[in-house]
DNA sequence: GCAACAACTATACATCCGTTTAGCAATGAT
DNA sequence: ATCATTGCTAAACGGATGTATAGTTGTTGC
């Protein structure tokens, strides 16, 4: 009853792929046909359940008419204490809503957002409660801004590149001002810094 | 030919709200019932205007394929060079896509946003080319940031409430320090400071 | 073994929905 | 005066859509 059974997670993540493919919630009868279905009454049964266990509402009798009541985001990742990003993913404690095509970033489950600690990046106007959204799996530039797992913690760094070798500048007094980039884990690229001004 | 007739206009803004409100576009027979039409062919024909005239696509026989082809979003204004921001609105050159209830601006009409030009707001850690989303008709706090209209050229000052009395702050040494708040021309309040990291 | 549940198929129904055909009234341009 | 455009009504067609009924298969827990 408690948690979602695989098929019933993979119908749930086809309609967050139509939101963000088609911006259109699909039909009983194109759930089935993404998974091959002969019968409406088997998307038509997922979808209850789905609205049974509070994934989603539904106006009854409308066409489409599905409501996703998870809001989603993009995931904001405080700290990380270890691993992946993708790791971390599973804790999905605050939500970005922000649309991260707006910054160039084209496949959004490779989106995600830190909200930077301490005075890390000074030097790139980049301050403590500042909320950065980055891209995984992104190829840097000379000069970007990245997230690099070090010593089982993520902290932004500026990415160099010259003569063919790359380096991490930390912007940080704390850390050492060159660090070898490869044999490290790059986690992302920054596409943008926002800061919430609070009323 | 060109240009939206008033009629058609009131349609493409009720698919607008409905998008704002349901986050799905409305059927023919809806805008019917919006509009009192006793016949679906006048909501029919209203969006074949509308998608002639580029404003959206539809998908053909697909229950609510409408699509929005002029992305909603938050128009940005750069140098204001006269009158209310609400006048500039109708050059909506650029736009920023991103949803205004992020940062806690419920009426999405009020919301609008500036590209920072120079270094007014260094003290406030806002650079040359950040984007300020703003909040127009908000009551400004203590400290709030906000775009005051002076010599006809919008430009970000600190709001200052002290003994009821209210001031301007300028965060930039062409200005004068303190301007008197009262009699000047408001705004926005400053609700989020975005800055895009090209690749 | 048996009940409960998940995950479907097959068929069917009533409604929803986009579209078509035909026509009317008002307006403005040529 | 005539024609084109805009903005609708009326009636209807057929595909699209959500839902219901009845049944099948396999798995899990007791």
């Amino acid at each position: 009853m408690i948690g979602l059974t695989p098929t019933q997670a993979a119908v749930l993540a086809f309609i967050e792929d139509r939101l963000d493919s088609h911006a259109l919630p699909p039909t009983c009868r194109e759930i089935c046909a993404r998974f091959g279905y002969k019968s409406p009454k088997a998307a038509s049964d997922h979808l209850v359940a789905l609205e049974h266990k509070g994934f989603l509402a539904r106006d009854p009798m409308r066409a489409r008419g599905i409501r996703l009541l998870k809001p989603r985001g993009i995931p904001v990742l405080g700290t990380i204490a270890a691993g992946l990003p993708a790791d971390s993913l599973a804790s999905r404690d605050h939500q970005l809503a922000i649309d991260p095509a707006v910054f160039g970033i084209k496949d959004r489950s490779n989106a995600f957002a830190l909200r930077v600690q301490g005075d890390s990046m000074e030097g790139r106007s980049i301050f403590d409660g500042d909320i950065v959204m980055l891209e995984s799996g992104a190829t840097p530039r000379h000069e970007s801004v990245v997230a690099a797992l070090i010593d089982n913690e993520s902290t932004l760094k500026t990415f160099l590149r010259r003569d063919g070798k790359t380096w991490l500048r930390a912007e940080n007094p704390r850390y050492p001002d060159l660090i070898p980039a490869w044999d490290l884990q790059i986690q992302g690229v920054a596409r943008a810094v926002i800061r919430h001004l609070p009323p």
